[in-house]
DNA sequence: TTCGTTGCAAAAGGTTTGCATACCA
DNA sequence: TGGTATGCAAACCTTTTGCAACGAA
């Protein structure tokens, strides 16, 4: 389960037990998770990696286009594993973290009419939606996540 | 020209000579300006105000809803004096850093459609766009901003 | 006079890099 | 074996905070 075919790594990357770890543990997590959560998830299931590596491997992802990045409020980077179905944008629960990802079709077209209307070039959008998800929102004194 | 009434501090704050620095710099820049650019021209312009004044400031206009914020890709914030009108949404040149509000009824309806959808509350949007301009578009060589 | 404001220096926090070592192919 | 990947520590950068001095009202 920890070769090269099953984790996904690239063909050009060597598979190796760190990045395995790592790609593994981003797919486990069911939301937005940061560098440091994923190394400590990661530390907490016994795979010893460094944060270093976490870090590296995630900007590789990134280059590669396999992640989706948004940002909180405090300007740290959250990671997720990109579905192969082209879904790019997500709702984030400000409480528990829960995300979703949300059908954005009128998002990527108003992006298109504005590059038609502006004169602008190669435009890339990003669009970060949180709220209050149901659970939480009905129990408004619970800070912790629900299962 | 300096005081209270056309620096258009909040009644509540003390009007100083550093916070109407501040105000009138982020005025006078164009397009999104991060705190130290703010500073250096501040700097430049023979008004000494400290660095954490002008991220106190910030802060301040932050918090006041007077301020449209947005990261660069290296998570630095971009502040931007927001207009009456309550625009919100900006087109930004990765080349010239210029920037254009660009409207986005279309953006808002959405989002209140996924509200609806999905059972959360007090959702919020952070919509961000970038591209080329035309003139940048126009002259591919050149790194520096046309006049 | 009073209390909000300033500014320096230092802390904080996330992310990146230098370099010697370990290891995949 | 050869070149990549790793990991530690330290560097980096932006932003925030502690604290004594300053100044607007």
């Amino acid at each position: 389960m920890h070769d090269s075919s099953t984790t996904g790594l690239p063909p050009s990357w060597r598979a190796t037990r760190q990045r395995g770890a790592v790609l593994r543990a981003l797919h486990d997590a069911a939301d937005f998770t940061s560098a440091r959560e994923l190394h400590g998830a990661l530390m907490a299931d016994g795979a010893v990696v460094g944060l270093t590596t976490v870090y590296r491997t995630l900007r590789l992802l990134e280059r590669e286009g396999r992640v989706d990045i948004v940002r909180d409020e405090a300007g740290e980077r959250l990671y997720r594993s990109r579905p192969a179905d082209g879904h790019r944008h997500y709702l984030v629960c400000r409480r528990c973290g829960m995300s979703l990802a949300v059908a954005a079709e009128a998002v990527e077209r108003w992006a298109d009419d504005v590059v038609a209307a502006t004169g602008f070039s190669a435009v890339e959008h990003t669009v970060e939606l949180s709220g209050i998800c149901e659970p939480c929102g009905t129990r408004p004194d619970r800070g912790s996540p629900h299962p």
